[in-house]
DNA sequence: AAATACGCCAACCGCAAACTC
DNA sequence: GGAGTTTGCGGTTGGCGTATT
């Protein structure tokens, strides 16, 4: 037997989030910022589990989300990343500022997969300079429950295509959670968020990381300065009304210097393989 | 006009990493 | 160091809207 599903407890809710209840999560956020996300829902007056609250504030009610459709500029860029990256959805959101993982899953299953497969590129499942250590068919004991109306949409993602030759492995950073920033709390805060704090919490996080340095140069030579932008692995997501903040922008937001970080990644993963040991390291720290 | 097929996307689920004690 | 808890990620599903028959 498994775990409980996490919103198995009675009289919980679930499906799709009421405006009510949508501006209950607003307001409790904005005045307390994210995080305690388990127990969040009993002092919003929810009667969501944390984690569903969680996601609708990350993919929905921030105030930072891009609405509208991806640009062939974004376009671009999920392709390319996603052939460096693979299924990285988080890390791939993090390059495109105001677009969340699940936006970009979505628009990836629903179009790029499409376009790839048309171009009979077909870069719909693994990364072409890397690959993921032991990637599992994710979800192969996963119960179906609508008996046929899907159309086995992306049924053999992540290797159930099992007449496949065995690709070569080469290092990939193991996938890591990507943190978001530390927000000191106190009792009475009300999520007021300086800019020096929150520089001061960021530019720590760039002195341990090599790679981040060379990001920053590479987001001053590329027009920063943006506000909305996001930081790289850090994500700034926790910045609740962005007008409200002066925050640093480490990565651009224009496609120029994208294209730039872009080329920075292609580099970087298509080091020679003599150097993955090295690049285990320095992959790591760029993804702390 | 009705039925069916398909596309899209918000939301759910399970797993595992990170955190806390 | 280990157990328990919390958080974040990626895969998948359900349901609504639109297109096609």
């Amino acid at each position: 037997m498994g775990r409980a599903p996490c919103c198995s407890k009675v009289g919980l809710h679930k499906g799709p989030w009421t405006p009510k209840e949508d501006a209950l999560l607003t307001k409790y956020i904005q005045a307390h910022g994210e995080g305690q996300w388990k127990s969040l829902p009993k002092k919003a007056g929810l009667l969501r589990c944390g984690k569903s609250c969680r996601l609708r504030w990350m993919n929905y009610l921030r105030p930072d989300i891009k609405r509208g459709n991806i640009t062939p500029e974004e376009d671009d860029l999920i392709i390319r990343m996603h052939s460096l990256l693979g299924n990285r959805w988080s890390l791939i959101a993090g390059r495109l500022p105001g677009r969340t993982d699940n936006e970009i899953k979505n628009y990836w299953n629903t179009h790029l997969c499409k376009k790839l497969k048309n171009q009979g590129t077909d870069d719909t499942d693994t990364p072409n300079t890397l690959e993921r250590p032991q990637q599992e068919p994710a979800s192969g004991n996963k119960k179906k429950k609508n008996g046929g109306k899907k159309k086995n949409k992306q049924k053999n993602k992540g290797g159930t295509n099992n007449a496949e030759p065995p690709k070569t492995q080469v290092y990939l950073p193991k996938p890591i959670r990507v943190k978001a920033l530390y927000l000191p709390r106190t009792d009475s805060n009300t999520f007021t968020f300086d800019s020096n704090s929150a520089s001061a919490s960021t530019s720590q996080e760039k002195e341990e990381s090599p790679l981040t340095k060379e990001l920053n140069l590479a987001s001053e030579i590329g027009n920063m300065g943006e506000s909305d932008g996001f930081g790289f692995f850090s994500e700034d997501r926790d910045l609740v009304n962005a007008s409200d903040i002066e925050c640093h922008s480490y990565f651009p937001t224009d496609h120029g210097s994208l294209q730039q970080l872009y080329e920075e990644y292609y580099h970087l993963l298509n080091m020679d393989h003599s150097q993955f040991v090295e690049m285990n390291s320095f992959g790591e720290s760029l993804l702390v």
